[in-house]
DNA sequence: CGGCTGTATCGTAGATGAACGATATATGCG
DNA sequence: CGCATATATCGTTCATCTACGATACAGCCG
């Protein structure tokens, strides 16, 4: 049903030709943006979300709400917390909309937290 | 004043001869851990005691309390949110409490990052 | 055009979080 | 013993989070 391409529209989730993050790691500001990132992961429910996101290696649409067992609303909420931490990306795909990780965002959390 | 040894408790921070973790970094219950250690992360004040607590390499007492501009109720209910998420430990050391990063549940959180 | 589908937003209710001051508890010291 | 110090807990207030249903909105299809 459908198109038979539901997926693979976003940017590929291994980015790899991109210039190295030189903010540091340490620091009032960075302590504020490692909080920012980990209080956005910090619910059961939006680490799935970016599982989700990362396993399948182009983004998907709703179907996150199918693999979740919450509201169509709850999931969109969630959405867009991992989205205003810039996490996440939601390009609009004609009447739906695709979601992927935000390579980036991701290696800075890594960065981040590997940093302790 | 007081004495001169303020540090220098808890055990170190670089456990090196401990046996690898084993469990899984992917799952429900893996999702469900790494939401409750960002969570406890998620917090701008959180993420710098757990710096304070790795930077010095030794745990530190009380003295938290001076580095953060809040009450000292309030700073020893954030030690209290990463004591219980476990990525603390405090030690009883006569009238103060030392505290320091528990090595392991550091290296589980950046396991867990890591998978993402 | 008009309806269908997918997604976002709104409004609301209950739960949790953050911060503080006040107070309790425990330990060492004189 | 009684006081001083260090930390935890209590009680409260205000803000934020979580979840839902209802509804609004936008694009495609017939």
């Amino acid at each position: 049903m459908a198109s038979p391409l539901k997926k693979d529209r976003c940017a590929p989730v291994t980015a790899k030709g991109e210039p190295p993050d030189v903010r540091p790691v340490g620091g009032v500001d960075a302590d504020e943006e490692l909080a920012t990132l980990t209080k956005a992961l910090g619910h059961p429910a939006r680490v799935q979300i970016m599982r989700l996101l990362v396993r399948r290696e182009a983004c998907i649409c709703g179907d996150i709400v199918d693999e979740l067992p919450l509201a169509q609303s709850t999931v969109s909420q969630h959405l867009k917390v991992l989205k205003e931490a810039g996490l996440i990306r939601g390009d609009i795909d004609g009447p739906r909309v695709c979601y992927c990780v935000e390579p980036r965002a991701l290696r800075r959390l890594k960065a981040l937290v590997g940093s302790l």
